[in-house]
DNA sequence: CTCCAATTAGAGTGAGTGTTCTAGAATGAT
DNA sequence: ATCATTCTAGAACACTCACTCTAATTGGAG
């Protein structure tokens, strides 16, 4: 019931990440995305009610593709094997998904989205905030035994800001994170959770 | 020999850090930095070429600034001490210029200026980069002994990229870089540094 | 004072943006 | 065949941006 459609949701979204990976945010115009594609910008705001929500929308998948993954690692087996596997499959993530790397790792959310999150979607953000949040608890409270402000500090340190302050340089110059990183990284984390 | 200037460069400049600071990158609009100075568009022109000239000077005045700070420290006594040494006086460069921070730790060159440097700037960045390039060198071979790859790239990451990523998330949040980094850093430094 | 150069002053230009609008093409149900 | 629905198609709109241009102002040198 109704004409077929040429180009769908996800088409849209493929093309919106291709462009943000090759030339940074500011390349995902609706007419630079509407021309890769070969089609007419009233087709994407067909789909999208704004450009906001279209690259809201990549992002929310993205991150919650890899946030899932990362989360379920962390969750398994010993703890203190669990926090370096989560490690090792961030680093590995990238180098699978060198364009999803390239959107979550490189820009941060405010890049991408002036201002709050569009209405459609915010109720989605704010699920993955507090699935993040509730994994860090439980991993702390795992590998730490404690959840307070310091124990969360030093998780969150050792478990995301640091692999993604030294993925960053790599994933900058489009390669992929470097395999040594493989054996650092887990140590400075280890230092950073087992430390005075 | 003419009429006196009513901003100068150092007010301009002044004017377009406030703003990226409070607003991010986007913000630093021509129209934007002159409205807060009380200026004519046609005076900002006067005194930079282009927008892209405006903030690559910038960009390089903060740069120049801190790392001549940054290497100095690294530079001097026991390569061990100076190592962590380093990592406290970033750390603490951040705390006390807290605009700056923001403009240095937060955004990429590419996200400030599209495309290569300016002409008149290139020279400077050149040199920045190769000063940098130089103090690390210097460093890896008096705490490593060695300046081989592998080497520099720890250096890089236990002085550089780990530091940014850890001060990331408070100074995006406009909060001065938490105390316990302090002692967490050159912990996690020296891990990388030293392991196997 | 009379020049002259430096600077302010701000309207104007053209390109690019997100978004809207109207028209038409395709498709399945009746 | 008709018709509602879904979607393509792309011109048009309002707005913002970096940048340019012309004119007016200022202050020192002669």
């Amino acid at each position: 019931m109704g004409r077929q459609p040429r180009f769908d949701e996800g088409d849209i979204l493929k093309a919106a990440l291709h462009r943000i990976a090759a030339q940074g945010p500011g390349a995902a115009t609706i007419a630079g995305i509407a021309g890769d594609l070969g089609a007419p910008t009233g087709s994407l705001y067909h789909r999208f009610r704004s450009k906001d929500l279209l690259v809201a929308t990549l992002w929310l998948d993205v991150a919650e593709e890899f946030q899932e993954g990362f989360l379920s690692v962390l969750g398994g087996g010993d703890p203190v094997e669990a926090g370096r596997s989560a490690i090792l499959w961030s680093l590995d993530w990238c180098r699978r998904n060198p364009e999803r790397a390239r959107l979550l790792m490189l820009h941060r959310r405010s890049e991408l989205l002036e201002g709050e999150w569009p209405d459609e979607v915010a109720g989605r953000a704010a699920a993955l905030a507090g699935r993040a949040e509730a994994g860090m608890r439980r991993f702390a409270k795992r590998r730490l035994g404690s959840v307070s402000k310091p124990a969360l500090r030093r998780v969150r340190l050792a478990l995301v800001d640091l692999p993604i302050g030294a993925a960053r340089s790599d994933i900058e110059e489009r390669r992929v994170p470097s395999h040594d990183l493989d054996s650092l990284l887990p140590a400075a984390a280890d230092a950073i959770l087992d430390g005075p």
